[in-house]
RNA sequence: GCGCCAGUAGCUCAGCUGGAUAGAGCAACUGCCUUCUAAGCAGUAGGUCGGGGGUUCGAGUCCCUCCUGGCGUGCCA
């Protein structure tokens, strides 16, 4: 469906050209006085100094040429704005064929594309913690809104399964079982079946090996070595890889399950190793690459470079590949698989320079096509209640499960406490609230900003959160519930201001789900359902609905809420949470 | 050193390509439950938009400069 703004503002642009004036000063926008006024131009103020007049002139001349049939207010205002009121009829129009289209009409700005979100980056053999927790919420919100704008998104976790971190483990377990069979290199028969370590076991051997590592220069090479051999392909190394994969994916898809949050590939940087001989040979042959400092290097920078901007390191002068390397297979192995039309990488924003490197090697060396946009949205820091980084009391990383478990004890004890909720229904209800107040908690957030915790803030079921979304739903479902029977219900014409203020907000949905995926800001859908939420609780608490007597009446007010609340849900589906029955 | 980002109410943050009185939430204070869930609604109070210049009819928004904080700056990811 065309937007109410696309629709206005074509409708002034000729205004504008009827009246002598440049059809481009038309440009309508919402109101920022909604008491005056409920859309805006400006259009005559700027054209004012092209033409030498008086901008009111303008804007009654170009008030003279508009319908007024199609709004219920249209006026001139000193020193030149021109105020528009959308009439009751379009608006009920509007909406009635919003409630019938499929999705609300919102345009499939991206049927026929396809788009790669890069939004996982958990490593094996290491506990989820806080980190892994903003490009998850962020990713999955950000690739449900592409799919619903009619993309083919691929999500894909891109474990880290293949850097100096699987080094580390394998020496250290050398260390503690020197006899273990994977460590002979004269071993040729079958590695047991079974791993010589527990899940609790990698999560202990993983930080223990990650320190020696700072003081241990001898255990630091031996594990720089290691990190090499695997990437070579020893048999014994591989093994031990194979049984680290084994414990450590189901525990990850586990914790990603409870945070709802998907992943359509499962792929490591192990699976872009295949294709790093050929990459480096074909960028070898062909100039890309060359020697430095020991090191096989790809030179990025460019003269109108205003800092200094270092080569991609293809091979480490001990031998390795880095991240830089299998970043660059990925993307021949996407490119190969899906050829994409764009790759979304959802990392810490403090890699900015890591992805503005390889995105130039990559378009350079024509890895990928000029026509594939590549873009790394770099979230920021998810900060303690103080500002400051997130510890646990000891001073260690925080675990993901653990916040998980915080926030539901908390919500928990809430549920409880109100008893509304039925005894069977107590953890089901609680985990959808817990949910919601984290991941609105931190989608509400500018992406790209720090941020601080704070659980009490979050989970508060006042103001702006995820557990006030959740209880205008509620409250919508538990009227639509009694009423019985209403989706076949038209829309009809506002009841009162209450409702043409929700209908108005209502019309905003289609655009801020456009602006929200050009901008890669699923904060922009938090704002509209906070005010969507708003309008209707207002609505809400102004007309009786169940009690209204005039049986068309209430059939209005019930066909409006019923779109909100299809709206208010579907919003929160793409945040990547949902709503309860009661609460 | 160089580069990037941020500085708006006591706190946490909005503010779309410059436009009409700078907006929310929390905290504080005040009203509204015999009426569809008060996890709600309505209201009061609170800001020289980090400082200083400049462009403009008009600047939180654009330009310059300074101050403060965070981050990055070749072999971790």
């Amino acid at each position: 469906m065309e937007k109410v703004l696309d629709i206005i503002t074509e409708k002034m642009q000729q205004a504008f050209a009827d009246a002598g004036y440049d059809a481009a000063f038309g440009r309508v926008t919402v109101s920022n006085r909604p008491d005056l006024c409920e859309y805006q131009c400006n259009g005559a103020l700027s054209a004012a100094k092209q033409y030498k007049c008086a901008p009111i002139q303008i804007a009654k001349a170009v008030v003279e040429k508009l319908d007024a049939n199609d709004y219920s207010l249209v006026e001139a205002v000193m020193p030149g704005f021109i105020n528009l009121k959308l009439s009751d009829a379009f608006l009920r129009s509007y909406l009635e064929q919003m409630r019938t289209a499929p999705d609300f009409g919102v345009e499939k700005t991206g049927a026929g594309k396809t788009i790669v979100v890069d939004y996982g980056g958990a490593n094996v053999a290491k506990p989820l913690h806080i980190g892994h927790l903003r490009p998850a919420i962020i990713g999955e919100a950000l690739k449900r809104l592409y799919q619903f704008m009619g993309y083919n998104a691929i999500g894909d976790v891109h474990l880290g399964d293949w850097g100096l971190q699987m080094g580390l483990i394998i020496t250290e377990l050398q260390e503690r079982q020197p006899d273990l069979p994977y460590f002979d290199p004269d071993y040729t028969g079958e590695y047991p079946a079974e791993p010589p370590f527990t899940l609790s076991d990698l999560e202990e051997i993983y930080p223990a090996a990650s320190a020696k590592k700072k003081v241990d220069e001898d255990f630091a090479a031996r594990a720089h070595a290691a990190t090499f051999e695997l990437q070579q392909g020893r048999r014994g190394y591989r093994a031990i890889w194979q049984h680290i994969m084994d414990i450590s994916l189901p525990d990850l898809r586990r914790i990603y399950d409870s945070l709802d949050v998907h992943f359509e590939k499962w792929l490591g940087e192990s699976d872009a190793d295949p294709y790093i001989p050929a990459m480096i040979a074909d960028l070898k042959n062909r100039g890309f690459a060359v020697e430095s400092e020991g090191a096989l290097v790809f030179p990025v920078a460019e003269e109108t470079d205003k800092k200094e901007v270092p080569p991609c390191i293809l091979v480490k002068s001990d031998g390795a590949a880095i991240y830089a390397t299998t970043d660059l297979a990925t993307m021949v192995q996407r490119m190969r698989d899906w050829n994409p039309d764009k790759i979304l990488y959802v990392t810490d924003k403090r890699q900015a320079l890591h992805f503005e490197q390889i995105f130039r090697a990559a378009h350079k060396s024509g890895i990928v096509k000029p026509e594939t946009e590549l873009e790394h949205l770099g979230h920021g820091t998810m900060n303690g209640k103080d500002g400051k980084p997130f510890k646990t009391r000891d001073g260690g990383v925080l675990r993901l499960e653990t916040l998980i478990q915080d926030m539901t004890d908390f919500v928990r004890a809430k549920v409880v406490e109100n008893k509304i909720v039925e005894e069977s229904e107590i953890e089901d209800t609680t985990a959808k609230i817990a949910l919601a107040a984290l991941k609105y908690g931190d989608l509400s957030n500018q992406p790209t900003k720090d941020y601080n915790f704070d659980l009490e803030r979050f989970a508060a079921f006042e103001g702006n959160t995820g557990p006030y979304i959740l209880y205008t739903i509620v409250r919508v479902k538990s009227i639509l519930a009694k009423y019985g029977a209403w989706d076949h219900l038209p829309i009809q014409s506002p009841a009162n201001a209450y409702a043409k203020d929700l209908m108005l907000a209502i019309t905003k949905f289609g655009p801020t789900l456009e602006n929200a995926l050009k901008s890669s800001a699923p904060n922009l859908i938090c704002a509209y359902i906070y005010d969507l939420a708003g309008c209707v609780n207002k609505f809400y608490h102004e007309t009786p609905v169940l009690k209204e007597e005039n049986e068309e009446v209430k059939a209005g007010h019930i066909a409006l809420l019923g779109l909100a609340k299809n709206i208010l849900e579907t919003s929160i589906h793409l945040l990547g949470f949902s709503a309860p029955e009661k609460m």
